[in-house]
RNA sequence: CGCGAAGUAGAGCAGCGGUAGCUCGUCGGGCUCAUAACCCGAAGGUCGGGAGUUCGAUCCUCCCCUUCGCAACCA
């Protein structure tokens, strides 16, 4: 990324830090350390780390030869190693897969390989590197995660370990040679610098220390007491270092394991994955400027997006954030469920109860009011167990559930109707009372369990109570007497707003512009120009003239078995029809390609994909959205028309 | 190809051997304290397809189909 954007890496990480850091006030959303790997403390923590499992013999040293970049004077990374694929003979290939036809390759394996920092061909350099040998571990890894977390974990948790055990743990290495990062504290080892999947999750580490010495507290307890319950909350595609790597590295250290890696599953938006290069994803700063900005404090629009999330979160599958269906959710369940409830109990408290908390008359209790205490008593138990399960949509949604009961409760009571027979019969205060003094008690109830989610809501109803923070202590809930008989309550202030068509419409329709629109137009500079940077050494006309281009028409195309990106073409060159296989079935579907022009590379050597033999190589153009063109001639012109 | 996860009412999701359930949406009714809100009721599903195990299968087994994940100097 730095080297695309032209600065330098330690910017790159003040920038983000500080924008990232930023977003998160700005939706309220707290931590009790914001830490970064490039603080010192954390190059100790890591370190010390290495130096610990060294030299208890815990690694392995392995030499081998990599490519090296003279003119860049670095070792080059898989990735930034360009050459000619020795399967389908694209040159587009990369050190670790080709582009062209989808295989895994080692750099060793691509023809004339090329670095794209220089342009330069690398050359073979001994290093050595030290290995943190994961094979050893199979036995532990297989008894702590296939069976004792076997039935408590996450089913994609343990059948994504279980993937990684069966399908033999490789060593990995843990140094690099790279000349920025956390160094690796030996005496032989200039230039070596640890891998960032080695040092970040020893970043948690750090982070614990740092927030301890900042809170004057011992931060030792956090990572040796069998008491302490370490928990990673990660998304599906981070397992493997979460539950394999960092557990082996922390029990060689000495350290307590985790006691759940509750990983959820992927969030798509409106249909589709997310992407920030396509522009097709929920921004931070867009929220923060179209919704919480433009309210005063924003605590609403904060929470009605914490509420969505959480609704919505994928914890068991893949799920999918729909405008519409945060509509929805804010405006039925949080509006006119739970904001409303608070909303009509507070207004009937003002009208019918001399805006003071009414007396509960034990005389008079009707099987309703019995069962709505059962219900506040309950809702304690169930909305913990649920979090201790890690099942937050779940909890979420009992909190609402009892705002639903409220409703129904309340509906039961009608004390609205009640209140019209009071000239009659003055008896009837009593059950308006009752009614009136344990919808506020579930209120206040509603503000504790809600706390955890959000968090201002909470606090708003905190105001409208008139009661200290001290009171949405969690223990405090499912308890009869949070407010007190006489207290005076503030007049009501609504919980939530509604959400309109047009603000929906609005977001919906801005997603889809922004589809192909670029970003920024210094981003499309960048780009090109790190594109001519990457261009190919010169040649003389000599090795174009080489090259034999035709116009061919594509004559048919059939998908080919058993291969995700290959179609099987037939291709009429004007003076005979050829087989090409082309990597292009991601980007076409077969018959509607039938008849196209392209052009295609003649003289190439054929070359053997997945059975069939390819004779030629169609000429295609990759836009920024990875997505392919053909190169053709403006009009349809004679088929065999050669291309210079 | 392989390995993991998933496919259940219009939408979003629970359930995982014994009369298919929740939320939203739709339709009908009630109520009018409330944010055109709330409450009650109804319609809507051969639980991806096929075979097998079982007295019985949405749930177990096998095969097939579809979707997502399994590269990184990403965390």
């Amino acid at each position: 990324q730095a080297t695309k954007e032209g600065t330098t890496p330690r910017a790159i990480i003040d920038k983000y830090h500080e924008a990232m850091k930023q977003d998160f006030e700005d939706l309220n959303m707290s931590f009790d350390i914001y830490h970064r790997t490039s603080e010192p403390i954390h190059h100790e923590t890591a370190q010390e780390f290495f130096t610990y499992l060294h030299e208890r013999g815990e690694l392995e040293t392995k030499e081998t030869e990599q490519y090296f970049d003279e003119e860049a004077r670095a070792f080059l990374a898989d990735r930034y190693i360009k050459g000619t694929c020795p399967n389908c003979g694209s040159d587009r290939a990369f050190g670790d897969q080709c582009e062209n036809c989808g295989r895994t390759l080692s750099p060793d394996e691509l023809i004339n390989p090329v670095s794209t920092l220089s342009g330069k061909a690398p050359i073979k350099k001994k290093t050595s590197h030290w290995y943190l040998p994961l094979g050893k571990h199979e036995e532990f890894l297989r008894e702590w995660i296939l069976k004792e977390h076997k039935d408590d974990w996450r089913a994609t948790v343990v059948g994504q370990c279980k993937s990684w055990i069966e399908g033999g743990l490789q060593s990995r290495a843990v140094t690099r040679d790279l000349d920025w990062g956390i160094k690796v504290p030996l005496k032989d080892a200039e230039g070596k610098v640890l891998y960032v999947w080695f040092d970040a999750p020893i970043g948690y580490v750090s982070a614990t220390k740092q927030w301890a010495l900042n809170n004057n507290k011992q931060w030792e307890p956090y990572w040796y007491d069998q008491d302490t319950k370490l928990v990673h909350f990660i998304g599906k595609d981070n397992i493997v270092f979460h539950c394999i790597i960092f557990p082996v590295m922390l029990k060689l250290h000495g350290n307590i394991l985790p006691t759940n890696v509750p990983a959820n599953e992927f969030l798509n938006l409106e249909g589709d994955k997310m992407s920030t290069s396509r522009n097709w994803k929920l921004d931070m700063r867009d929220y923060i400027n179209d919704f919480v900005k433009k309210e005063n404090g924003g605590g609403q629009a904060v929470d009605m997006l914490r509420y969505y999330l959480t609704q919505i979160a994928p914890e068991t599958k893949d799920s999918e954030f729909m405008w519409k269906g945060f509509q929805d959710a804010v405006n039925s369940e949080l509006g006119n469920i739970f904001g409303n409830f608070v909303n009509r109990t507070w207004v009937l408290m003002h009208k019918l109860c001399g805006s003071k908390v009414p007396k509960l008359h034990e005389d008079v209790m009707t099987d309703e009011d019995k069962w709505i205490i059962k219900e506040i008593e309950g809702s304690k138990q169930k909305v913990e167990n649920l979090l201790e399960e890690y099942k937050f949509r779940e909890a979420l949604f009992e909190v609402i559930d009892l705002s639903r009961k409220g409703n129904q409760y309340m509906q039961k009571k009608e004390p609205w109707i009640v209140a019209k027979k009071l000239t009659e019969d003055p008896e009837a205060q009593k059950s308006i009372d009752n009614t009136m003094h344990l919808c506020l008690q579930l209120s206040a109830n509603l503000a504790i369990l809600i706390n955890p989610f959000l968090p201002n809501t909470a606090k708003k109803m905190l105001g409208m109570m008139k009661v200290v923070e001290k009171m949405l202590d969690w223990e405090n809930a499912g308890k009869l007497k949070l407010l007190s008989v006489g207290y005076t309550m503030r007049a009501p202030e609504l919980l939530f707003r509604k959400i309109e068509d047009d603000e929906i419409r609005y977001q919906i329709e801005k997603l889809k512009s922004g589809l192909v629109k670029p970003e920024a137009t210094t981003n499309k500079v960048e780009e090109i120009k790190s594109e001519a940077a990457n261009l190919k050494s010169e040649i003389v006309f000599d090795d174009f003239a080489k090259i034999d281009l035709k116009v061919g028409t594509i004559v048919t195309a059939e998908k080919v078995e058993k291969a995700d990106k290959l179609l099987k073409l037939s291709v009429d060159l004007g003076f005979e029809t050829r087989t090409i296989v082309s990597g292009i079935a991601l980007h076409f579907a077969p018959e509607d390609i039938v008849g196209k022009q392209v052009v295609v590379v003649a003289n190439l050597a054929p070359r053997k994909m997945r059975g069939i033999e390819s004779n030629g190589m169609i000429l295609m153009a990759e836009d920024k959205e990875g997505k392919l063109h053909f190169v053709k001639p403006e009009t349809v012109i004679n088929t065999g028309a050669g291309v210079s």
